[in-house]
DNA sequence: ATACTTGCAAATGATTTGCCAGTGT
DNA sequence: ACACTGGCAAATCATTTGCAAGTAT
């Protein structure tokens, strides 16, 4: 499922049965708008004001409504809140910086390899879309 | 710092000015006896009665001097309470099933390959000790 | 009209902190 | 003695849940 515009996934969302609504509406033009995965909070405050906001609850359960319906992801990248992102991305998998906080977006075809050295080990199947790997970036690694 | 018995770890708390306390005895002897990363939780209950409880404050204040002292570490596994080990076990790093639940231990040594494949990518260091690598174990792959 | 949704408050789980009485050294 | 600790309650952070009032269809 890839999303590209608002009124794609609203009919998605229309035609699995439920409502379209403006906290819905509000979430998905949140992550359309973001650059990068955002936490559930930032969504709630319309990306600190510049889209209309809605309650931190509402904002939750609709995460996990349109993650239902395939619309939407999340991961976990070390300390912090979780951070959303659309589910069009599903080919983009991060690594993040626990110096800086950056999230560095790579082509999970990129992980093959790695996804292949770890299975060698003891058939362990690495996921790295929803945890993904924590470490230094670049420039981090680099400066202290 | 590796640390193999209570003493030890009991000396080295001393030495850098700390007390010997029942509870700290309690949250090492945990670690020592304990054969997989445990909660907080789990020490302070002292592993279900096996051993003397103690306040979980004090618990997690304890973990964490103790790691400051080098002598403790932690990791965060997928979901849940993070999970406490002897920082003795340095070389050894985990792969977190989040089917099952288990931790794989595995050889740092033996991760080194997948270090350099992601290093390649973007200079990016991946640092699985703190955060480990998260995915399916073998039978729980196989399974469902 | 009516089931799905929202907003607000209160509950949860993990972890931290304030405070004062207790105790290693 | 005295600063370091422990216990207990209350605070925090991220997230979830209960419930009555609101609204998309």
């Amino acid at each position: 499922m890839v999303v590209r515009d608002l009124d794609e996934a609203l009919d998605v969302v229309r035609r699995e049965g439920h409502r379209v609504t403006a906290s819905r509406r509000l979430v998905l033009e949140a992550l359309l708008s973001a650059d990068a995965p955002v936490s559930a909070e930032a969504i709630a405050t319309g990306l600190d004001g510049r889209l209309p906001s809605s309650d931190l609850a509402s904002v939750y359960r609709n995460l996990e409504t349109l993650g239902d319906l395939g619309l939407v992801r999340h991961i976990h990248a070390g300390h912090g809140p979780g951070r959303y992102l659309l589910a069009g991305e599903q080919d983009r998998e991060y690594l993040a910086c626990e110096s800086c906080g950056r999230l560095e977006a790579v082509e999970a075809d990129a992980l093959a390899d790695v996804r292949a050295a770890i299975r060698e080990l003891s058939g362990f199947e690495a996921r790295f879309s929803h945890f993904p790997i924590v470490g230094r970036c670049r420039d981090c690694a680099r400066g202290g």
